[in-house]
DNA sequence: TATGGGGCTTCCCATCGTTGTAAGGTCAAG
DNA sequence: CTTGACCTTACAACGATGGGAAGCCCCATA
């Protein structure tokens, strides 16, 4: 099995894989005599393994974890537990800050009547720095750490 | 006033502003004789404005249309308001997905008893590739797009 | 006036996961 | 033998930010 083959079987771009392989996430993969990777089912399925992990959110760093786990065949599934309880507080808290941005842009849409004049409470309370329109005085730093490009969610 | 009194005036860090500068989101600031950049409060307010900004979420490239039509008086608030949507979709969209993730995990962690023994419904998912426990099966390439580093939030 | 400390400058590197591109080798079918 | 699809490595880019080095500037204090 090539590592096209493996791509295609395992949802995991070719590119990914060798990324993978080269941070050391995954075992190297054997080689033809001309230099192709090779690739068993067994590896195809630790592929997959990661690429649901992905879908699920979880940073390579866990990842690595989890495959620990999953070729530990005496683990505690405590642990597992720990790490999957782990990333569901992170999505919480994630989702939580996102929730309150799309509200106070809600807030703020709704105050703008959006049409063709120049007048908008939304520019009004960018301008403004620490929003006074609707909240509790905020002197500068505000509570929310602002947004960074830590890894997350496909936008497009 | 020196870069490092803007940062503080706007919570922008005085690294940001130098980057801000360089990518042409803010005009270049004034220098001293001896090269300082010196700014003005119209200059810490138009920081404070991006900083606001980022706080709701938008990435730089919104933020320059947002600037645009702040300097604008001609501008519609339209305009204004339909930036302010499209970002408000932006974040709903990330959202859901981001519970989607939750749900998904928050299911199997209740599914596994987390103690000492190796059996784990979690793993077991993980490992038997397109979830085929709870949902109908999705052969290969889900329809989420699985994690992507795009700008988000902060995580830690 | 000398010296020290803190702020400023530019430049480069790292993050995180992923994609793109370029220059070349390999394989199988025609 | 040619063609095209595949593979290889190596490098850069994205987004926004932080970190650090090397060197200059400004002010206050001894």
């Amino acid at each position: 099995m090539n590592i096209g083959d493996a791509a295609k079987a395992s949802g995991v771009s070719a590119k990914m894989i060798r990324y993978y392989e080269s941070t050391g996430l995954i075992p190297a993969a054997g080689r033809t005599g001309s230099g192709y990777r090779v690739y068993t089912d067994t590896e195809v399925q630790m592929l997959r393994f990661i690429r649901r992990s992905r879908d699920l959110g979880f940073p390579v760093e866990k990842i690595e974890e989890l495959l620990a786990l999953w070729r530990d065949r005496s683990r505690h599934s405590a642990d597992v537990k720990r790490l999957a309880l782990d990333q569901i507080d992170g999505l919480k808290r994630k989702i939580s800050e996102m929730q309150a941005m799309m509200d106070s842009l809600q807030h703020l849409a709704d105050a703008c009547c959006g049409d063709h004049r120049p007048e908008c409470p939304i520019l009004a309370d960018l301008g403004n720095g620490p929003n006074p329109a609707h909240g509790p005085l905020r002197t500068g730093s505000s509570g929310l750490p602002r947004a960074k490009p830590g890894h997350l969610l496909a936008t497009d």
